[in-house]
DNA sequence: GTGGTCTAGACCACG
DNA sequence: GTGGTCTAGACCACC
C-alpha cells in the first residue's frame, strides 16, 4: 500500500481497516490479521499499525484479547461507518463547501467531477 | 484570520489570496498589500506570508517587481482558478469518491450534506 | 563548504546535492544524510537545507518517507541532470551568447577561457 | 526593456549601456540620452539609472559634465570591453566550468548549445 | 530519531 | 519603502 495524502499514515491505515470492516470483508467477531502481519502487508512499521489499532479499539471498532489477537468488535461495522462519516463531515465537507463557493461550482459540476473520478478508477 | 484545517498555515494563506483574486477583489495588474502588511493583517509571521507568495509567483499567479512590490500577474485570475481546481481534484476528489464508495453514499446524499454545511455558515 | 557565488546559499546547496547524485556518490533509492546532519556538515542552518530539499523533492529528485528520512528518488539521477542542464540553458547560456556577441568573441576564444579556468583549479 | 535575470537591474542597465558603447552605437565623446530619458525608455526608476551611471563613471566609461549631461568617456569603448570581459570571467566562467564538469559536457557540446541559442534569437 | 512548520529577528540589496 | 535570505530556536506530528 502506498500513502500519498497529507493524512498521517496511521490514519490512512485506520481508513483502510474501517473500509474492510464496512465492506464486510472483515466481519464482526472475527479475528483480524496480527499487527505484525498487517505491518508486513502494508509495508509499514509495526508501531504505526499498533497506534492505529489502539485508536480503533478506543472507538469500540476493534477489541483486543490479550495474547490472542485483535477482533472486530460487536457493532464494529456500525461504529466504523459512523466514524468515517463523522471524519468526512468534520474534515472534508468544509473544504469542499469552501472550494465550491469560491470557484462558483454548483452541485451538478461537482457530481460530474466525481463521476469522472469514479470512471477513471475502473 | 484564524487557521483551522490540517493544512499548513502558508497553504491556507495561499487559498485565501487565490480566493481574493478569483473573486476579483484583487485585480490583475494591481499591486497587492506588501508582505509585511499582509503578515500584520493575517496576524502571522512575514516569513510565512513570503513562503506563500513565492509559491504563487512560481505558479504565475503573482509577479514581483523588484523593490516595488507584489502584483497580481497577467492571467493570474485564470491561473488561480486552475490552481484551486487542480488542487481540489488532486487532493479532495479522491477522498470524496473513496468515502462515498465505502459508505455507499449516493450523489443526492452528498449534496444534502453539502447544503447543510453551507446553511450552517450563514 | 563555502559559498561564493551570487546565488542564494540554498540554491548552491541544491547544486551541491544534485552534483553528488549525478556523480553517483548518492545513489537512487539510498537514504541521504538527515537534514540536520547536512546542516552541520555544510555549516548552515537546518532551515536552509530544508528549503533546498523541499525544492528538490518537488522536482522528484528526492523523496521523503515520513519519519524515516530523505531518499534519492527513482530516476533521481536523470532528473538531477535534466534540472542542472535546464538551469544552465535558462540562466547561463543567454549570458554567454550575449557576451560573445557583444564582445565579438568566437568559440575558440571561449573554449580557451574555459580551459584556463579549468587549469586554474587543479 | 524587461529584466529577467537575477542580476540587479542597475547592473543589467550597465550591461545594456556598455553593449551600446562597444557596438559603437554610442561613440566616444558623444552625449548620451539624459538619465531621465533613459529611465523612461527602460521603464525604470531614474534613481536606478543614476546608480548605474555613477558606477560607469567610476570606471571611466562615462564622464559627467555637471549641468550639461553624460558623455561617453575617452577610451570608453576599450574600458567597456574590459569591464564586460572581466565580469564575464569573474562571474560566469566558474559557473560554466563547474556545470560542464559535473554534467561531463565537452567543448563541442557546449558550442552546440550556444549555436542553438544564437539561432533561436534570429 | 525523522521531516515540517512557525516565529522572531536580523541583515541585505534594491528602488 | 520593497522583497529575499539566513539564522536561531522552538514545537509538532510522525515513525
Amino acid at each position: 500500500m502506498e500513502f500519498h495524502s497529507r493524512k498521517a499514515i496511521y490514519e490512512q491505515i485506520g481508513d483502510h481497516i474501517c473500509a474492510k470492516i464496512v465492506r464486510g470483508e472483515w466481519k464482526e467477531g472475527e479475528r483480524m490479521p496480527s499487527v505484525r502481519d498487517l505491518a508486513v502487508l502494508l509495508q509499514v512499521n509495526p508501531n504505526t499499525v499498533m497506534r492505529t489499532c489502539m485508536e480503533l479499539e478506543e472507538n469500540g471498532i476493534l477489541s483486543n484479547k490479550r495474547g490472542v489477537g485483535l477482533f472486530v468488535g460487536d457493532g464494529g461495522r456500525k461504529k466504523a461507518i459512523m466514524l468515517m462519516k463523522n471524519e468526512f463531515i468534520k474534515n472534508d465537507l468544509p473544504v469542499i463547501a469552501d472550494t465550491m463557493k469560491t470557484l462558483e461550482m454548483d452541485s451538478a459540476e461537482l457530481i460530474g467531477l466525481i463521476e469522472d473520478q469514479l470512471k477513471r478508477r475502473k
